[in-house]
DNA sequence: GTACAACTTAAACCGTACTTTAAGTCAAGT
DNA sequence: ACTTGACTTAAAGTACGGTTTAAGTTGTAC
């Protein structure tokens, strides 16, 4: 089964421009064309196709993927090199999720502060020996981030 | 305690142009300046900044920061709109430590698949068994890459 | 064989989030 | 008063990751 970049781009849920984009970038080195020079897609390019959107997720610039990529075409000799770029990028991802997780907690210390501050009708119940204005905002947030 | 943009940014370790910048786009309107027109940070401003570098960790872009900081200094009359804002941002938070949780699962079959491949000093030796093998699809990858 | 949608390219453009530059001002120390 | 480093601004520049445009080609359908 094969696919054009337009059909492509409908199975990955991307636009058929960030295909080409990627294929100019050299994150494509297996495509084939047609003797036209259609872009033609393969079944087993979706592989391919994963691996690249599995680095993007993680935050990967598109450079530093190609460099997986061209090792990838390389052969054998850059397997050792491919482990350490997988594993950096794992700490990587362990990394995120610990800053994500400090950052929920910050929002949820807000969630209560605010759900509190309605119930009451004004953020104010959170600094009761002050008077409310802007500026007493700050120490509102103060408080609720403590 | 004051700080100029220098010393505030050293605290917070950012460059002074990025909090210049902030300030240009709306993100910082508490700043006091000095009579001859020097931005002022007081220790106090630390929790808006805080806020800030959290909803910016979360990655909301700089608009929607000021979006609620507008709302902040607006009073209580917003403040169910920005319990909105934290509850929809807390949600996002949720949704990117799910999806780097697939990511991470997805990082640790590809680092078995290099471990393994780096002891037999070959991809090859995945290419066997192609039918219980979890990493079969980067074997169809590297296959049709040769 | 002609129409027409979908493809091709290079190059220009876009939005985001800053950084850098250039020209000038402020404030602290001597 | 003068020097000096850090500040001020507007405007231009940068990096990234694409998207859009314009002009032309391909391939399928009738």
């Amino acid at each position: 089964m094969t696919y054009t970049v337009g059909e492509m781009a409908k199975k990955l849920g991307v636009a058929p421009s960030a295909l080409r984009y990627y294929d100019k970038e050299g994150l494509l080195p297996f495509m084939k064309r047609s003797s036209g020079g259609i872009r033609i897609f393969q079944d087993s390019d979706m592989e391919w196709m994963r691996m690249i959107a599995c680095l993007k997720k993680t935050g990967m610039p598109i450079k530093e993927i190609k460099k997986f990529v061209d090792w990838c075409m390389e052969g054998d000799t850059t397997i050792e090199k491919r482990l350490e770029l997988i594993d950096r990028q794992r700490d990587a991802v362990l990394a995120q999720m610990q800053q994500l997780k400090e950052t929920l907690a910050t929002l949820n210390d807000k969630h209560w502060y605010y759900e509190t501050a309605k119930q009451a009708g004004a953020c104010a119940i959170h600094h009761q020996n002050k008077a409310h204005d802007p500026q007493e905002e700050i120490c509102a947030m103060e408080g609720a981030a403590k």
